[in-house]
DNA sequence: GTCGGTGCAAAGCTTTTGCATCTGC
DNA sequence: GCAGATGCAAAAGCTTTGCACCGAC
């Protein structure tokens, strides 16, 4: 869906903001957008960021990852698909099984929602950070937040 | 785990603030949990709540759910279990179905992670919601948020 | 020319933290 | 009595918003 579709503008800041994020695969924050966008829009504004990022969102072009510890992190990929986040770097990456929705027909007929989709993300230690000694917890204590 | 294992100790605020989370079914905020509390302990502070809520989640006591829009919320219940999430009126809700582990093992084997778990949430309208007229977006633009 | 968008700065919210005091064990 | 915990208040994020000006269509 494009935004000429909805009264809306294509201006060079959205332009820009959205094709930085097609571009990337590391789901970054707003304010990681902020600073890929700054180097060819130097006075853009993070408010600019954060408004279009909600604009892009709802236009479908865009997805919004949620369970990233406290900020929030954005993804260029429009399809649905799964991510799979390192509970020690943070760091969150593709998964490449695909996305089924006979889950969402299973509850929709065991609650009384109307189920839209789900959300699932994995969680574990990435290639990195298995390595290091310092992990934060022992395996039986380790929480998935 | 308990409290005395760790070198911690189960003062009364602690032990209020993880009982009225096994009270409720409701997955409240930090500010909800911290009403609740208030109830039976005027003077506990925004401070303690927040400090015991990541004790307890450290302890595998409660668990943290981090889909909800802006706030994080709780979950008195510490078993593995899934969500459902309206995304009108943000309210939560536990899903029936059993957990399975078969999704961690498969990404284990495509993925360099250590998979520890996953977190599953699925998406949609409650019953209330759906009554309402006033629903953000037509159906083919709603944003799995 | 219109009205949506931008930059800037201030405000808003949630969450964290420093510190003196208190209290489980 | 000691170390962990608390209450209070201030600070620290991240995100949103008011407003005057700008620019896409």
């Amino acid at each position: 869906m494009l935004p000429e579709k909805n009264n809306l503008r294509m201006t060079r800041q959205r332009k820009i903001i959205l094709q930085e994020l097609r571009k990337v695969d590391t789901h970054p924050s707003a304010d990681e957008v902020y600073e890929l966008v700054r180097k060819q829009l130097p006075r853009i504004s993070l408010g600019t960021i954060y408004r279009n990022l909600e604009v892009l969102l709802q236009l479908g072009e865009i997805q919004r990852i949620e369970l990233s510890g406290s900020l929030k992190r954005y993804d260029g990929n429009p399809k649905v698909h799964y991510h799979i986040r390192c509970i020690h770097c943070e760091r969150v990456d593709d998964v490449v099984i695909k996305p089924t929705r006979d889950l969402d027909y299973q509850i929709h007929c065991s609650t009384e929602y109307q189920v839209i989709g789900h959300r699932l993300t994995f969680l574990g230690y990435c290639r990195e950070c298995q390595k290091k000694e310092s992990l934060p917890f022992p395996s039986h204590t380790r929480q998935l937040q």
